[in-house]
DNA sequence: GAGCACTGC
């Protein structure tokens, strides 16, 4: 078995890499020192307008109908010698690669637009005096000297220096894409800002969106092929692309912007890239980050012994933001955070405050105290102190709650009062995914929930946890972005010089990789272990996420994929979901696993005020069925729909509405991909023998996901794996409160492992023991397995049968 | 008898 031998070298050389969670030490009370603070002066860019040179052009030609020409002659040059090179004189110089600023400051000022020969409207000029304010528009020159000479660049742009959406331009004004039936490509991490950066785009290149200048996100592909040379996607849509066509050959420059922010797709095109633009000397690439990482990004990308790929520095357009830290350090950072708050609003100028927590229930309850003191203080000495409101913000937040972000700060309560102040208590929403205007203070106390995953027993878990350093100067500039600011850091200089980690430990260190280890291997990169990673996942990481694949047939003993994993390679879902949907028509449930699959795939669709918990969970239990949570979740998509997708119907059962629209979204592409390869929708008519087939699908792809009750108090051992099934009951986990079960089974497959006050399985369902001997007989071998419970009750199973 | 940080395909 030579995956076995794999398996054994990635043990060989394992270097398990677990992650810190340093605390910060206790310590007995706070003090925001206000004399002599810590500064920490963020850079001020320069607003510097570009100056144009005297090149003098007739403005009325049409500039790119002579590029086109000219590539044209360019190329008949090539292949006929019959021009002389007199023409690229006189066509201003533009041949691909070869551009400078001088002539694209020309092309930029002239009153045809070179990409549709179409005049400029009115809006374009506008929007370019705008455009030459950003500091990386004053950056020109030098830009187009590195990229007209360089393959890769590194290009360190800070916060407001205008590198997401001036770069691509300036490349496409080089590369010509549309002139060579090419696409420049520029990826962001999140949905959202792809979208609007793109429409942005389109207004600054004077085209309409779709048309030159697109965008391509899941769900919704805003691009027309042969037309759009310009398009902004998100990291994953790239990454899907890479696994269809490893040369990725649809592009001429592709361009990582915010990089440093290492998702788990940033960062395995960062692998990718790294071999590709080796073997394809025309590909360009750009990796746009915003911090001091970029050293490590150059030191990744240069090639031994070859000169280092050249740094392009802009910096960015932000005010100075004062950092203060306690004295102390703090032992309740809630309490201090609550006070500082406090502190600000009563002693500080006007400007509205952002507070970062970790989660949802903290901010709810932060809220409600600093209310609470606010307006005691006002009660107290109405004529000093302001109104203070306190916005709570989280992504399971409704969207319309989470507008009331965007609400001005409550007026005075009488007319020569002191002016309101607006509170905004964050997840990390705040840090990089939204922007709030009008923030000056920001209160950061050093922590957020991050994910870990720990692969000895394959979970992934939440953990409160210290943040980087780079992730503190991120919060912190949160507070510079409309006029200078302060952060109060509610924690000591010298814990954040020693204790804080200079970056967040990037995803990739912190997941699951069965997914992405099956697009690899589709891609044809089979030898992780000589994956060229920018950071290697821990070896046992890597072991675990082959073992999974081979235990569900991806892939052979071998490491090959098999035709099994070659299609569920294609669904975007872990490949536990793709197993059972792709055996699901067999079981003839597959309209049944399709929702299920969606629901699970989307936020949690059950709303939980803390005002109306009461009301929530009786809303609730009117959705349970008797054949667990699973079926429950079924249950809630088809009256849903059944419903009409009615918003109001969602309102009055506590259902989240937009997950809701997501789990049908989600349902629809799945349904596609299962067209692709003629698996076939299909439904049972008896609800009895329908819930068995369903659960036996379920068994199918989460095999590894079973507990086992053991002892009979409602203990449950899961199966981490073959090797830990012991009868120690440290390990026991229990069922969710949240569950609907309302038996104990024996044997059942949960959906996820959340270690909260204690381990808990949640969204589970009950199945048969001889489901899992029949759907996985190599997971379930028992020679491997130690003697103990579960084996015992397992060996009872077999000899009934 | 609890609590989903945040993304992405």
């Amino acid at each position: 078995m030579t995956l076995i031998i794999i398996l054994r070298s990635f043990e060989g050389t394992r270097s398990t890499d677990d992650v810190d969670v340093a605390i910060f030490p206790a310590r007995q009370k706070t003090e925001i020192p206000k004399e002599n603070p810590q500064h920490d002066v963020i850079d001020r860019g320069q607003a510097t307008s570009s100056t144009q040179d005297g090149a003098s052009a007739s403005p009325r030609e049409p500039l790119f109908a002579v590029v086109l020409r000219e590539v044209a002659t360019d190329r008949e040059r090539a292949a006929s010698s019959t021009l002389d090179g007199a023409s690229a004189t006189r066509n201003f110089g533009y041949l691909p690669g070869e551009v400078t600023a001088d002539r694209v400051h020309l092309a930029l000022e002239h009153d045809i637009n070179p990409f549709t020969n179409q005049p400029h409207t009115a809006q374009y000029k506008k929007i370019l005096e705008g455009r030459k304010t950003l500091p990386v528009f004053a950056h020109m020159a030098e830009f187009y000297k590195i990229f007209n000479k360089h393959q890769i660049i590194i290009m360190i742009g800070e916060t407001g220096s205008g590198k997401t959406t001036q770069i691509p331009q300036f490349v496409a004004y080089s590369d010509l894409p549309h002139t060579k039936n090419k696409i420049v490509a520029c990826t962001q991490p999140r949905r959202v800002i792809t979208t609007s950066v793109a429409e942005r785009v389109a207004d600054e290149m004077d085209v309409q969106l779709g048309k030159q200048v697109g965008y391509s996100i899941r769900f919704e592909d805003m691009t027309e092929p042969g037309t759009t040379f310009l398009t902004y996607m998100t990291d994953g849509i790239l990454l899907r692309e890479a696994m269809h066509d490893p040369d990725l050959s649809r592009y001429s420059t592709i361009i990582l912007d915010e990089a440093h922010e290492r998702t788990l797709a940033t960062d395995i095109l960062m692998g990718i890239l790294k071999t590709l633009v080796q073997r394809c000397p025309d590909l360009k690439l750009i990796i746009m980050s915003a911090t001091l990482d970029t050293l490590k990004f150059q030191k990744y990308f240069t090639v031994s012994g070859s000169t280092p790929v050249p740094l392009f520095k802009v910096s960015g357009r932000t005010y100075p933001v004062e950092v203060f830290y306690t004295q102390e350090p703090e032992p309740d950072y809630v309490e201090a955070a609550i006070r500082t708050v406090l502190m600000i609003h009563c002693a500080e100028e006007p400007g509205d405050i952002l507070l970062f927590l970790t989660g949802e229930v903290e901010i709810e309850e932060v809220c409600r105290k600093i209310k609470l003191e606010a307006d005691d203080l006002i009660n107290f000495d109405p004529m000093s102190v302001g109104p203070l409101m306190c916005i709570p913000l989280y992504s399971s937040l409704p969207r319309q709650h989470q507008q009331h972000i965007f609400d001005p700060p409550p007026k005075a309560i009488c007319p020569n009062g002191p002016p309101g102040r607006k509170v905004v208590a964050s997840t990390n929403i705040a840090e990089s995914s939204l922007t709030i205007d009008g923030i000056v203070y920001v209160v950061d106390p050093g922590f957020s929930k991050q994910k870990v995953y720990n692969p000895r027993i394959r979970a992934e878990s939440l953990l409160v946890s210290p943040i980087s350093k780079a992730s503190a100067q991120q919060r912190a500039g949160r507070a510079g972005r409309t006029r200078p600011g302060k952060c109060y850091r509610l924690y000591t200089e010298n814990d954040f010089i020693s204790e804080l980690e200079e970056q967040t430990h990037p995803e990739i260190l912190r997941s699951n990789l069965a997914n992405i280890v099956l697009i690899l291997i589709k891609a044809g990169m089979k030898d992780l272990i000589r994956f060229d990673w920018v950071d290697a996942p821990a070896p046992e990481t890597l072991m675990r996420a082959l073992e999974l694949l081979n235990y569900l047939a991806a892939v052979d003993d071998d490491g090959n994929l098999t035709a099994l994993g070659s299609i569920m390679a294609e669904f975007p879902l872990d490949p536990q979901f793709s197993k059972m949907l792709i055996v699901s028509p067999e079981l003839k449930c597959s309209n049944e696993i399709l929702t299920i699959t969606a629901m699970l795939s989307v936020p949690n669709v059950w709303l939980r005020p803390s005002n109306k918990l009461k009301e929530a969970d009786a809303a609730k239990a009117l959705f349970t069925v008797p054949g667990g949570d699973h079926l429950m979740l079924l249950n809630v998509y088809n009256r849903y729909i059944q419903n009409q997708r009615d918003k109001n119907w969602t309102w009055v059962h506590y259902l989240s509405a937009s997950a809701l629209l997501q789990a049908v979204n989600v349902r629809e592409q799945l349904e596609q991909t299962m067209g692709r390869f003629e698996l076939a929708v299909v439904s049972m008519r008896d609800q009895r023998e329908m819930s068995l087939a369903i659960k036996q699908a379920l068994c199918c792809g989460f095999f590894m996901q079973v507990a086992h009750m053991v002892g009979g108090m409602g203990d449950y051992m899961t199966m981490k794996d073959n090797q830990a099934c012991y009868l120690d009951l440290r390990g026991a986990t229990a069922l969710h409160p949240s569950c609907g079960l309302d038996t104990q089974p024996e044997w059942v497959i949960f959906h996820e492992f959340v270690l909260t006050t204690r381990p808990y399985i949640r969204t589970v369902t009950d199945v048969r023991p001889e489901w899992l001997l029949e759907y996985a007989p190599l997971y379930f071998d028992l020679k491997n397995w130690p003697d103990g419970e579960t084996k015992r009750a397992l060996i009872r199973v077999m000899m009934r049968a």
